[in-house]
DNA sequence: CGTTTTTGACCGGCGC
DNA sequence: GCGCCGGTCAAAAACG
C-alpha cells in the first residue's frame, strides 16, 4: 500500500501584494474554503518523511540545481527513493504580521533558526485531533516584509470559523426556504 | 487548571 | 564516523 504516487502537486506558490487590499481577500477565503474537502485518514496521515518541504527559493541561494540528472556517477541506483512528498502550498504575504488567520487553529511546534536569514521560522501543527496538518512560517530573508506560510497536508475537518459564520447564514437560508414549502 | 508557547535536546539524512 | 542542517519532541513556563 505504500506505492500510492505523491508527485502530486509538488509546488504550488502564489504571491500576494498588499495585505489590506482585495487580493488578501481572496487569499484569506481561499484558506478557509479549501479544507471542507475530506480525505480518507491514510493520504494525510503519513509525513514521517524529514525531507525538507520548503521550496527551494525559501533555502539559501544555491545554484540553479542542474536537471533531474541525480549522480549518476558509477551504478545510478535510480531507486528514487520516492519521497512520499505531501502536497504543499506556499504563500507569500507582505505583512507585519507573522501569523495569517486562516480560519484554523494551530498549536506551534517549533522554532529554528534559518541559515542566512536574520528571521527564525516557525512550525505549527493544526490542533485537530486526527488531523496532522502542518504549517511553517518564515520571513524571506532578502525583504523582511515578505511573510511565507507554506502548508502541509489537507485537513481532514470542516474550519470551526467558516462554520461559525456559515452557520447564521444557513439557519437564515433555511428559515426564508420554510416558507416555499407553505 | 487546561491549553499554548518557549526552547534546548534529540534524531535522521546527507555530504565530506 | 562526524558534524551540520532541518525538523520534531517534550518539559517547563507562560497564558487566560
Amino acid at each position: 500500500m505504500d506505492d500510492r504516487e505523491e508527485d502530486i502537486n509538488p509546488m504550488l506558490s502564489l504571491d500576494v501584494e498588499n495585505n489590506n487590499t482585495f487580493s488578501s481577500f481572496v487569499d484569506k477565503t481561499l484558506m478557509m474554503m479549501m479544507p471542507p474537502l475530506t480525505f480518507p485518514s491514510e493520504v494525510v496521515a503519513p509525513s514521517s518523511s524529514s525531507t525538507s518541504w520548503y521550496p527551494e527559493s525559501l533555502h539559501a541561494p544555491q545554484p540553479a540545481p542542474e536537471n533531474d540528472q541525480i549522480g549518476d556517477k558509477g551504478k545510478n541506483k535510480e531507486k528514487e527513493k520516492r519521497s512520499r512528498r505531501v502536497p504543499r502550498i506556499a504563500f507569500q504575504t507582505r505583512s507585519d504580521d507573522d501569523v495569517l488567520d486562516d480560519g484554523y487553529r494551530w498549536r506551534k511546534y517549533g522554532q529554528k533558526s534559518v541559515k542566512n536569514n536574520a528571521h527564525p521560522r516557525s512550525y505549527y501543527r493544526c490542533t485537530y485531533h486526527t488531523c496532522n496538518v502542518k504549517k511553517q512560517v518564515q520571513r524571506l530573508a532578502k525583504d523582511p516584509n515578505v511573510v511565507v506560510t507554506t502548508y502541509e497536508g489537507i485537513h481532514n475537518h470542516p474550519c470551526e470559523k467558516l462554520m461559525e459564520t456559515l452557520n447564521p447564514l444557513l439557519r437564515q437560508l433555511q428559515f426564508l426556504s420554510s416558507f416555499s414549502n407553505l
